[in-house]
DNA sequence: CGCTATTTTGACCACGTTCAACCGCTGTGG
DNA sequence: CCACAGCGGTTGAACGTGGTCAAAATAGCG
């Protein structure tokens, strides 16, 4: 079920200051929350599916969520995880086409919705938003494209290994030496993200504890050794 | 060597309606070609190389233009082919990073190049600009994230297909009931654009020419049945 | 406590890579 | 003029990564 929470600024939201409306006057803030609804998602449930309209732009204000394609048999492949700051759904909408992916929490989150129209009046007048947007994108493109190159030249070992470094900058908390990953994957969300099947990831998986690169307590994942981990990656295999 | 070609107004060139900058008023225009230099690249000629800084905007006038990523191995991958009317650097210049990948013309090419400041001048004071760029931004984005699903979950046969109807609609030409590709690529960079090797993308070329979907003369490739071609790529293998 | 979903391990197989040889063509120097 | 090196293209054979299938072990949950 999706729960309406009570509206309030998105001054107020946990990364403001990097998201793409922190150079807004507070005159446009507050037409902002016009057109802004705010919900919330369990675990587990749908925020937008693949192939829905794009009716407005999605900010996550608090939790994870996971943003996937399915191919025609079925199999998912996770493009990106989401946390807190991240807009989903501008790619869609700037290109007049129905959402490409489909989201899903991953975490109990909150996330707003922000309404196609109400959103593009604000944007024609506010280049830093414009800009912000654009600086957004290219982003997105460029790791896209790396993301390509890896699937095409790169073994599912050195995949992984750039996986779990990526994840480290994203979700990694210090704990007694190592970094924990705070985030709770399933083994077959971990292959989807990675672009291989589960029996794979899992011997990856106890190939990369018994090395003691990393260690493994049921979905927790923590960093021991990230330098050897970043040498798999540019050494070859 | 670099001969550059002198200037003329952008509503000149052969893409305009398509392009960024359609709907711009005469005034800025004639701005526009105060920051513009046109020059031409003979086939072969490197436009720019990955890792220099992004100073600005090129745009494609004529010719083509391959646009690539090289991995620590020396291996490169292709990641589009840009014809008339393309932009190229948009993603680098606005994510501040240095230029992510190398362009070479495979074709005598003109290229305009549109220094950074006067762009983001034009830029701020004209959203339809930012708005076609969000547009443009957004379809390289669904494009690459689609091209990675396949490269992870597809055969190398059926990426190939796809790939061969992806240039019949960018670049085939009637002729005698069948399309021609007019575009001229070696066999490696079909390979580096399909993410494989020479050796199977020679198989793959040899084998859909027996079953008769399309017709080889060195590097000139007609597509004689689209239909099957398309048939291969939702059907599994 | 029993049922189901998830994780793990093993055996086997196939696609595609790698390595090697060969062909045809072009350009170069003796 | 021919020899030969060099390059792009083609084909064959062997190998290996990683996918598939099957089954057992474990965890999660009513």
């Amino acid at each position: 079920m999706i729960c309406q929470s009570k509206s309030r600024s998105c001054k107020l939201c946990g990364s403001f200051e990097q998201g793409i409306f922190s150079e807004l006057p507070e005159k446009e803030l507050k037409q902002l929350a016009v057109y802004r609804t705010a919900n919330h998602y369990n675990r587990k449930q749908i925020i937008f599916y693949e192939g829905n309209p794009a009716l407005g732009l999605f900010c996550i204000r608090s939790g994870k969520v996971k943003l996937y394609k399915s191919n025609p048999e079925g199999k998912q492949q996770i493009l990106r995880i989401l946390k807190e700051g991240d807009t989903i759904g501008q790619s869609s909408l700037f290109s007049n086409q129905p959402l490409q992916a489909t989201a899903e929490a991953i975490e109990d989150s909150e996330v707003c919705f922000l309404d196609k129209t109400g959103f593009l009046l604000i944007l024609k007048n506010n280049s830093s938003v414009a800009l912000k947007l654009l600086r957004g994108l290219s982003q997105e493109l460029i790791q896209a494209e790396g993301k390509a190159l890896d699937l095409a030249y790169k073994s599912a070992r050195v995949r992984f290994a750039e996986l779990l470094l990526t994840f480290k900058e994203a979700f990694g908390v210090s704990e007694k030496g190592s970094q924990r990953l705070n985030i709770s994957l399933s083994r077959e969300e971990l292959a989807q993200t990675v672009g291989t099947t589960v029996e794979t990831l899992v011997r990856l998986l106890s190939e990369f504890r018994k090395d003691g690169l990393i260690e493994v307590d049921k979905r927790n994942i923590s960093i021991l050794e990230p330098e050897k981990l970043l040498e798999l990656t540019s050494s070859g295999y």
